[in-house]
DNA sequence: GTATGGTTTGACTAAGTTGTCAAACACTCT
DNA sequence: AGAGTGTTTGACAACTTAGTCAAACCATAC
């Protein structure tokens, strides 16, 4: 019996490539469970998808939802593992433009990763929130950073004064939700659907500029 | 049979109340669509959440399909009729200001609406889309003025010269998508799971702030 | 070459779900 | 009261899907 131990114990006969078998299903599970849902997906279709006959998938993984959460549990640890902490000690224009240009990075790399993530959150699980809040207790993880930079630069004067958790809230919104929607977007912006890469680098520009420099005509007014 | 006429014949005898058990059908299956997506749903359960038999189900809408199709219409019609076209004659900050407080409304109001709709874009349906271009290229549309308005904005050089669409984008994402990630905002934000209200006004008025005038200390810079 | 371990296969089971139907029902009109 | 309409009900059929199992398979170790 096989039942997803991760590591090969070596020594033993190991037949067939199981580490193939199982990154096989794997890959096949995300792509099917991400375009369907959990409960949309079928195992059938996720056996064709890898190219194995389904009981396979109960010998790997016993049940849907063991298959469902493994593949879960993988996939939010490679989009996380995608991230770097920002760098220290440049201006905090720069961290956020890196900070923007890395978010969208990550997302367009695991595209199914943030629907995902989506997903989970629309069905009303907590496990996203329990993962994220892990990530942001830990000192030296990138989101901490980031809500540590923006409070820092707040203290300095270089922004001003916003509440961190609303503007990390805001910045990530403004780089996940277009890839979350994008059959409406590339209806609603041409670019987006003639050259997909052009549109990205345009909206992490966008981003960056009007969240940065605001709308506001800079001749104008007030602090 | 049924089959779902709008208006009810009233002349005819019509026995129970008709118009009262379709409409508890569309509550019902509202919820549950939302809550558990299309594959998800269970006919029984929207049955039982209306209060009648499944089979009356079918009597009204003849297939799950049709049901959801029907459903999926009337949520994006009802979204979309909370829409006011923008106030022509402010400036634009008051504008900008009007349209987040409304967007931000209007999903609180259909909580359902605005997470269906992501679905259905997740799913890859180009649904939204179609109906959303439809909206932009009515001239008289509250999407389509916020676009003009922007544009407009731009010319007489209160804000500066930015993608229009890119902003609406950016606007909406700014809006919609803490509603759609509500689990993990809840847990990433105290405020959001003690007062709720209270926080969705504070993010209104971040995402205005920050949109508006940007990070950027005024004292510093350039234009 | 044969025994031994994990792996793969095809056939089967059990459960759950959608959709159908004919009979029972309620209401109105004559 | 009785006919006629549209509505509601309970029982049923067809199908799909997750999960099981024992037999076949293969690779190595002896």
């Amino acid at each position: 019996m096989k039942v997803s131990t991760q590591v090969n114990d070596s020594t033993a006969p190991s037949g067939p490539d199981v580490a193939d078998t199982e990154a096989r299903i794997f890959d096949a599970a995300l792509k099917v469970f991400a375009r369907k849902g959990k409960d949309g997906a079928r195992l059938q279709e996720i056996a064709d998808e890898a190219g194995i006959h389904r009981p396979l998938l109960h010998y790997y993984f016993r049940t849907k939802q063991q298959l469902y959460e493994a593949v879960a549990e993988r996939m939010f640890n490679q989009f996380m593992a995608t991230f770097d902490a920002p760098a220290e000690g440049g201006s905090f224009a720069d961290t956020l433009r890196a900070f923007i240009e890395h978010y969208v990075d990550s997302v367009r790399e695991h595209p199914h990763a943030a629907m995902w993530m989506v997903a989970e959150n629309m069905a009303g699980n907590p496990i996203l929130g329990q993962l994220l809040a892990r990530a942001f207790a830990t000192a030296g993880s990138p989101q901490r950073a980031m809500l540590d930079a923006i409070g820092l630069a707040i203290e300095t004067g270089e922004i001003r004064p916003v509440n961190p958790r609303q503007l990390l809230l805001t910045v990530v919104s403004s780089c996940v939700f277009f890839f979350v929607t994008l059959p409406t977007v590339k209806m609603m912006n041409p670019l987006a659907a003639d050259d997909f890469d052009a549109y990205v680098e345009q909206r992490k520009d966008h981003v960056f500029e009007v969240l940065y420099y605001g709308l506001a005509s800079r001749e104008v007014t007030d602090a």
